[in-house]
DNA sequence: CAAGTATATGAGTCTATGCGCATACAAAGT
DNA sequence: ACTTTGTATGCGCATAGACTCATATACTTG
């Protein structure tokens, strides 16, 4: 496995992407409401404040990255997190913007 | 620490941020340029086979997001990586993408 | 101070995408 | 078959941002 090889431009739109997708606060509310658990669109729909034809739209752009899964039961649409990874993106970011944060509040109390 | 309690939209907004200044392919490749160690802008020009203007703007909104650190001596700038969550960022979602493919790979050969 | 080198930036164009509105589609019940 | 309910989608607008060209700025050297 070549560890240090560069990523190809192919690979590097990817990962772009992937990133890209998690680049929408609405998007982020989402996941962060399915964090809890399987929800349904309009429960999503209430959860986020949103309007309905725009969460279905994030939904969908969620889904086609893999980072949702969908289930259909009956009248309803289920969405779950597909990826595992994504936990842990966000804890990352989550973190480096804390440690950022309190460098400036130190800045700001002297 | 409250640790189940939903961010603010504020705190959504700034995660995606953090999220879309990592997600253009020429900023990727900037980065992985600067996993070997600091750098010029003229090197980076280089190594990435992108203009000398876009370049410098991307350093800029990668600097401004504290991703990265500004070093001037002389007539050059330094360019270094200066949140190392970046590195596992990056993995993390280099992993969940090797996944994905690796699947749809094997959805085919069958 | 003039000329050269390294980097940054203002202005303009072009593409991508988020949002809202209305409507279409799908499934279930009457 | 018709209606109701839940979800998806076509279309248009508005905004963000990536890219280029030309030029400005900052520093160095002769």
């Amino acid at each position: 496995m070549a560890k240090k090889s560069p990523l190809s431009d192919e690979a590097l739109e990817h990962v772009a992407r992937r990133f890209a997708v998690l680049a929408e606060p609405m998007r982020l509310r989402l996941l962060q409401a399915l964090f809890a658990g399987e929800m349904n669109v309009n429960a999503l729909v209430e959860a986020t404040g949103g309007t309905q034809a725009n969460i279905s739209r994030h939904l969908q752009t969620l889904t086609q990255a893999h980072v949702l899964a969908r289930r259909k039961e009956g009248l309803q649409v289920f969405y779950a997190i597909a990826d595992p990874s994504i936990f842990k993106l966000c804890e990352l970011v989550c973190g480096s913007l804390e440690k950022q944060f309190t460098k400036n509040a130190g800045a700001f109390s002297r």
